[in-house]
Parts: structure tokens; C-alpha cells; sequence
DNA sequence: CCCCTAATTTGATCAATGTCATGGCGGCCA
DNA sequence: TGGCCGCCATGACATTGATCAAATTAGGGG
């Protein structure tokens, strides 16, 4: 492998401008389109959706059972979700930017879980209220939730099985590909990065130990997968980890979160 | 407790009526009904609609890669259904009366899994290329689609908190609860059943060793749990159960599997 | 009803990984 | 800048549960 490596520095101590998707990237993308993306300043786009809402760190965007008023894409930053009642076993997931948080509440109306950004955060809301105002183009949007919704499922089902039955170095391996791949869907820099999120949140989103997270991490890094300090990472040998990782049917590369 | 318990028989040699799941408690109930089943005899109803399809054991449902042209609900019997690429981990469902396969194809119009007949079985079979039959009603037919969907997904965080964390007594203990509670909720006797899929289906499903399976099972009847004889299963004491389960947000109540 | 095969049970062994304990580092605030 | 607190790393140890091997049982077809 190159040797070209800047060393991994600590994060900048200045505020760090947060990478931000396009809209073109989002998740919410064909609804915010069907909603009138075409003139994102008419007063009827702009109460369907409330673009690029700060969400400070820590704070929260919705608790468990909550009723359900809007869905929400993640602009840039992260946001965790933790499962409704048992703080026991804490992280059901994490959300990048691109992604969207809020759909398996549509059943019964209500937010599932508790969902808190992990940094500074920012967030585009959509206003399930105002559907009315759709009108016509109401049955298009149904119809675009209805394939991301569908999506999402299957997203759900191949998780499902990574954290059922494997290995603790399979599992994370995987985890930090799935990671790189959601952000380069993105664009973002994706073979060196923050995890934002703490030991002990991978630990218990992967179902393992956090001390076993540490000393797996090590031990990538002395194979020369990886290097770690803190919660910066660098993937040194993609096919490596690949090599690892849980075949994601066919290839390690993880869909964008947006279908078609 | 109480002694008044028959021994676990053998499954009756005889062709065994298949206990079947009335439409009211069918996940696809909401759809049928808009999709017209005030009149379940009409042409159009029954295009849309084919009713108590027979699927032999072992037989498919569908395939991955398969176009997505209908959906099913489980009328009598069960379905396994297995992940799209490697067998090497089998099971990534099972789907009991009244439980709705197939959303998960809606994202792009295919198959993700293969889904098999475990025993004698009885579908029926929502056709989508019918939709368009449906005229004035298809916005309340997406809706309720929609919140199954939703429905569905919320169950999956669900059950990936289960596979992701627990030790294999909290695994079992939860999936014998959740299998009882599914028949329960089709009016079915749920503390005496038989379990359809092997063993090894079990432990895939779980992510656990199929010797496992056997030995908590075991050590579940020696504590007078349970009893178990081959598939034959019966609930002895089902606080005892709760108690060493996963605490599924309250109670050990599976929801049905159709919303609202 | 018997036989054959696959499913299940059971036992012995051991590697993987969780748990407990401790020390160090880093980030954040005054 | 210094100190404090929470996050992280690392070591020793205990335990769970996977693996390998083999005996037993069940059930489906002739």
C-alpha cells in the first residue's frame, strides 16, 4: 500500500464546516421533487418542507411515542436512534446524511424510537400535515414514500442477518464498510473519517462488547486495515476489510438509501 | 403447576385439518377489502384476488430475482423464506396465518428471497398487475399498503434487536413467545404446537448452533419450562418464559401483524 | 410394517468473546 | 493553561456457545 499518508491528525479544533449532501443524494429527494422542489421558494414547498434545520448535539429530534408530524432527511452531521423502551440495549442506528429517519412510525402514527444527533447536526423536516396541499400530485408522492418505505425494509432484512450469525471481526468490518459506502454515496471523503459516535454506541449497535470493538479495531490496525486513533478512521486496505466482511450479496458496496 | 396436561402426542398420523386464518385477522385484510371484498365473488374482486392458493411442501412461492407481481398472505400452514445469495446463512423468516410476504420486492419490483412451503400450505395471492382495476379506491388501497409497510419495518427494528444482542436463552425464549403470540393472534392454540421448520431452521433464523437449539430446549423442559417432543411443543409456564426473554418493549405481546 | 435417510439429541473439547479491573488519554471548561 | 471527567485501551480471567463426533429417533415411502 502507498505510503503517501499524512498521519491521522485529531479532528480540526475549529469549527469544522459539516459536509452536507446535495438533494440530489437525499432520501427524501423524489418527495421533496413531487412536493415542488422545482420552485423551493414558493410558499407552499416552504411549508411542506423546512429545509436544513440545526439540531445541536444531543438534542432530539423526536421520542418514543411521540406523534408522528414529519419525516426527516439528514442534511449533514449524524443522528443515532435508540430503540423505545429498555435503554439496556441501546442503538437500533445510526443515520447519515442522505438518509431518512421516521418512516417506521407511519404505521400507528407515532415515533418508535428516540432519535438524538450524535454532533452538530443538520436536518430537512417534512411536514406530513400539509400533505393536503398536494393534491394532484398526491398519489405520486404515496407512491415514491411507498418504494422508500419498501426499500428501507430491505435494508432492515440484510442488517438483520449481518448481526444475527456472524463474528464480531466480520461485524465490524462490515460496519465500517456499510459506513464508507453511505458516505461516498454521499461524496464525502470516505476512507478516512470521524466516527462520530462513541465506543459503546458500536458496541451495542453491533451487539458485541465495546471492549471487544477496541481490540478488534487494534488488531485490524496491526493487520494494516485500518488506522485508528480515536474516533478517526482510515480504511488502508479496502479489499482487505472486504475480504472480512459479510458478502453484501455480491459486493461490499452498500446502496444509496434512496431507491430507483 | 397444574397436572392436568395429556402427554405430547406425536402429530396425528391422519391428513391434519390445517388450521386456518379467518380474513378479518389477515394482514391483507385492509387491501382485500378495498380491493372489494363486499363482493368476494365478483369478476373483479376475484382478478385481483385468488384466494386459499394450495402450496405443496417444499414447493416455492417465489425465487430472488423474480419479478414482483403479487403479494401473499399466509392462509394456512407456514413459509420460510432464505436470503437472496448464500445459503450459508439460511433463514431470514418465517411467516405464519395471517403474515403478508413480499413488501420488501416493492423498492424495485423484485424478489429479494426465496420463499418455500414448510409444510402444506395455503396463500392467497393479492395480484399487483390488477391494481389498475381499482379505479377511485387505489389512494385508500396505497394507504393501507403503506401503513403494512410501515408496519412491517417497525417489526424488523425489532427483531434485529433481538438477533443483534442476546444470549441464546434470551433468543429462544423470545422466539417461542413471539411464535405463540403469532398463533394467538389468529385465534389459534398457542401454548401447544407444532413447530413447523427444523431445527437447523431455527438456529439460522436465530444465528445461533442447531446443537444449541436442542440443549436450550432441553434445559427449558428440565426447569419446566416447556415441553418439547420433536416439533411437538408445549408452553408450561409462560411467566417463566417472560421472564428470561428479551422484554419486547412491555409486554411479550407480538402485535398482529396488520395495522391498525 | 419395515427400512432408510434425515433430523435430533447428547457428549467432549476449546476458541471466541464477554466481564471485571485498571491505567491512560483526550476533550472540554473555567 | 490546568484540571476533571468520561471515553478508551489493555490485561487477566470466566463463560458461553461453536465445533466435532457419534448414538438415537422420527417419519415417509415401498
Amino acid at each position: 500500500m502507498s505510503l503517501s499518508y499524512q498521519p491521522l491528525m485529531k479532528p480540526a479544533r475549529n469549527k469544522k464546516k459539516e459536509q452536507e449532501v446535495a438533494c440530489e443524494g437525499c432520501g427524501l429527494f423524489a418527495l421533496c421533487r413531487t412536493a415542488g422542489m422545482d420552485s423551493p421558494n414558493s410558499p407552499d414547498f416552504r411549508r411542506l418542507v423546512k429545509r436544513r434545520v440545526p439540531v445541536a448535539k444531543g438534542e432530539h429530534l423526536f421520542r418514543p411515542g411521540e406523534k408522528l408530524d414529519a419525516l426527516y432527511a439528514v442534511k449533514s452531521g449524524a443522528i443515532v436512534t435508540t430503540p423505545e423502551e429498555g435503554h439496556e440495549h441501546g442503538v437500533s442506528g445510526f443515520y447519515l446524511p442522505g438518509e431518512v429517519l421516521g418512516l417506521e412510525a407511519m404505521a400507528d402514527n407515532h415515533y418508535r424510537h428516540e432519535a438524538r444527533a450524535l454532533t452538530q447536526t443538520s436536518v430537512c423536516r417534512l411536514e406530513l400535515d400539509e400533505l393536503g396541499t398536494l393534491g394532484d400530485r398526491q398519489a405520486t408522492f404515496t407512491q415514491a414514500l411507498m418504494q422508500l418505505m419498501s426499500h428501507q425494509l430491505h435494508q432492515e432484512y440484510r442488517l438483520f442477518q449481518l448481526l444475527g450469525t456472524h463474528s464480531t471481526e466480520q461485524r465490524l468490518a462490515t460496519f465500517l464498510l456499510n459506513y464508507a459506502n453511505r458516505l461516498r454515496n454521499n461524496g464525502m471523503p470516505y476512507l478516512e473519517f470521524r466516527l462520530p459516535m462513541t465506543r459503546r454506541d458500536i458496541a451495542d449497535y453491533l451487539g458485541i462488547a465495546l471492549e471487544t470493538v477496541s481490540r478488534v479495531l487494534k488488531q485490524f490496525q496491526d493487520r494494516g486495515l485500518l488506522e485508528v486513533r480515536g474516533k478517526m478512521t482510515r480504511i488502508c486496505n479496502v479489499d482487505g476489510l472486504k475480504s472480512l466482511a459479510i458478502r453484501w450479496h455480491g459486493d461490499a458496496t452498500a446502496p444509496s438509501p434512496h431507491p430507483a
